[in-house]
DNA sequence: GCCGTTTTCGGCCCGACTGTTTTCAGTCG
């Protein structure tokens, strides 16, 4: 099996956390974490271009050395350099460094001071009260490394996208209910549209910064408060969501806004930008940049732009940079931003289900709920025969359930409503339908449901039949991947994007908060080719077409 | 370790908060 980018980047990311540990330079350590980046950004497989030690260092961050461990990984199955510090680093200090507020500096004290090489050592030092003998360990700092440890027992990580919105609109509308805020926004992934999120960020504009910190702090649901300075809070729910607010001076929103949306790697690009235009940008503005180290703003001196976004990256010589593109994916090179799509641009719905198969609506309820929502067209789309969790459509139940669309089209005025339906690429490429049976539909979607551990190349010649064959629109959540639980298939995205283009095929962005795929990396793929992609919801239900905003988000 | 429109050497973003300290180190985003 040829290495993924997924356990290529672990590579990386593993011998980043241990020369981290061994207290080697930051900048070494930044590097190799920056590569575990750029491999699990790509949508290619990085282990294809291992033959080709030039086409590796293309690759942004990716320097003759890093190239040299791709090869020796994908020729070998291991990095020699990790080997040796991995017999150096006991392997149970990365989950140590992982916790919340322990950094290099502390693991290296607890490892050389007080021999502790996993969490269990350093449950026990805490126990026995052997820790506070340690420098700088007091008694809270105790205490917060406990609740450290009792909480990366109970989270499951990272949240996705689609659980972390609503609570964020919950504290928003919780906020402006104080009356106090001039100005709400949500920041940081959530705001980029990032497929899962670390926490939320929540900045404010307000006059009255204690009421809404107050109001903050004492929301239903809070498990911890982590910080309350004047003009950061953060606090933890029950559900393990760390959420941060922020409150920040009307004069210098924008660049606030800015600084918290991030991507850090963005942000970055944007201060190295600035430095180079005899400027210095931080989140109070961007600044002529003195001689002086102190920050700008607390020397008084004006900013040249920071109340706006427009403003700064205008003072930037850049075009505004839309959230969602934050991504230090080269958008800070682009002359001229790409129109994005908005959520009103979406007129059909083209991956829907009903009760044929598993979904919650009627054929007519679906359709008016699509109608309610604007759209112009629905297809119903149910189940294949072969898909016996989702109830799929014999042949037989299939010809019947086109007859019921067809009546509904007739008796609901306002929308079209499209025969489908989502029919299994099953493991050869082959689809679960006759072809006569398709010939009467007028949306295929075609995805993948079994089968989803397939080896790349057996997966991309699968997904490769599907696209090719005549009667099939749209290629359904393509990888099949579910976000935090199943990696789904790795096929050769380019290769299927050219396939897609020349047969006229739709990829589909499902826009499912589980799903969202096309991921984003592989939408940049086709969108850059000029392939046809479709933004669907894949509903089963009315609230399901909520989602729409993710697949927007991801496009 | 990576990188280059003054560079192949010498840089590599910036500030808030906490806790342990008597002036600051460590962590985080």
């Amino acid at each position: 099996m040829s290495a993924s980018n997924r356990e290529i980047a672990d590579q990386f990311e593993r011998m980043a956390a241990m020369l981290q540990i061994t207290g080697a330079n930051a900048f070494k350590v930044n590097a190799n974490a920056k590569v575990a980046r750029t491999i699990r950004d790509q949508a290619i497989q990085v282990a294809d271009l291992a033959a080709d030690t030039s086409a590796l260092t293309e690759l942004d961050g990716i320097g003759a050395s890093s190239a040299r461990k791709i090869v020796e990984y994908v020729q070998t199955g291991s990095i020699q350099e990790l080997k040796d510090l991995e017999s150096r680093v006991p392997p149970g200090l990365l989950q140590v460094l992982e916790l919340p507020g322990l950094g290099p500096k502390t693991v290296q004290v607890l490892w050389e001071q007080a021999s502790i090489e996993s969490i269990d050592d350093l449950k026990k030092a805490i126990d026995d009260g052997s820790l506070l003998s340690l420098p700088r360990m007091g008694q809270k700092t105790i205490d917060n490394i406990r609740d450290s440890i009792e909480f990366a027992a109970s989270s499951a990580g990272r949240i996705r996208l689609g659980d972390a919105m609503p609570v964020a609109e919950w504290i928003v509308d919780e906020l402006a209910s104080t009356g106090a805020c001039r100005t709400i926004e949500i920041a940081g992934s959530l705001r980029r549209g990032q497929e899962t999120i670390g926490d939320i960020d929540i900045l404010v504009d307000t006059d009255e910064p204690a009421i809404v910190s107050d109001r903050f702090t004492s929301l239903d649901g809070i498990q911890k408060i982590l910080a309350a300075g004047s003009t950061k809070c953060s606090i933890r729910l029950e559900e393990g969501i760390q959420v941060d607010l922020r409150i920040i001076p009307t004069e210098s929103f924008g660049a606030g806004l800015m600084y918290f949306t991030g991507s850090k790697e963005h942000n970055v690009l944007l201060r190295e930008l600035a430095i180079s235009s005899g400027l210095r940008l931080n989140e109070y503005g961007l600044f002529p940049a003195t001689e002086e180290d102190a920050p700008p703003q607390e020397l008084g001196i004006e900013p040249v732009a920071s109340g706006s976004e427009e403003a700064i990256y205008e003072a930037l010589e850049l075009p505004l940079i839309p959230p969602t593109m934050r991504l230090a994916r080269g958008e800070t090179s682009l002359q001229k931003i790409p129109e994005l799509v908005r959520t009103s641009d979406i007129k059909s719905e083209l991956h829907a289900h009903t009760t044929a198969s598993d979904g919650r609506l009627s054929i007519k309820e679906l359709a008016l709920e699509a109608k309610s929502r604007g759209y112009k067209v629905i297809a119903v789309t149910d189940h294949s025969v072969s898909s016996v969790p989702g109830n799929g459509l014999s042949p037989e139940r299939l010809l019947k359930h086109i007859e019921e669309i067809r009546h509904v089209d007739q008796e609901v005025d306002g929308i079209r409503i499209l025969v489908g339906s989502e029919v299994d690429i099953l493991s050869d490429g082959r689809l679960d339908y006759e072809d006569e049976l398709l010939e009467q539909l007028d949306v295929v979607v075609a995805s993948p449901h079994v089968a989803l551990r397939q080896e790349p190349k057996v997966a991309t010649r699968r997904l490769l039949r599907a696209i090719e064959h005549p009667l099939v629109h749209i290629i359904g959540h393509p990888t099949g991947r579910l976000i935090n639980s199943r990696e789904g298939l790795s096929p050769d995205m380019p290769a299927l994007v050219e396939a897609a283009i020349e047969h006229d095929t739709a990829l589909e962005i499902n826009a499912n908060p589980h799903r969202l795929d096309l991921r984003d990396i592989h939408v940049r793929v086709a969108s850059d080719a000029g392939c046809l992609v479709a933004i669907n919801t894949d509903a089963h239900d009315a609230s399901h077409l909520d989602y729409l905003e993710y697949g927007v988000m991801t496009s």
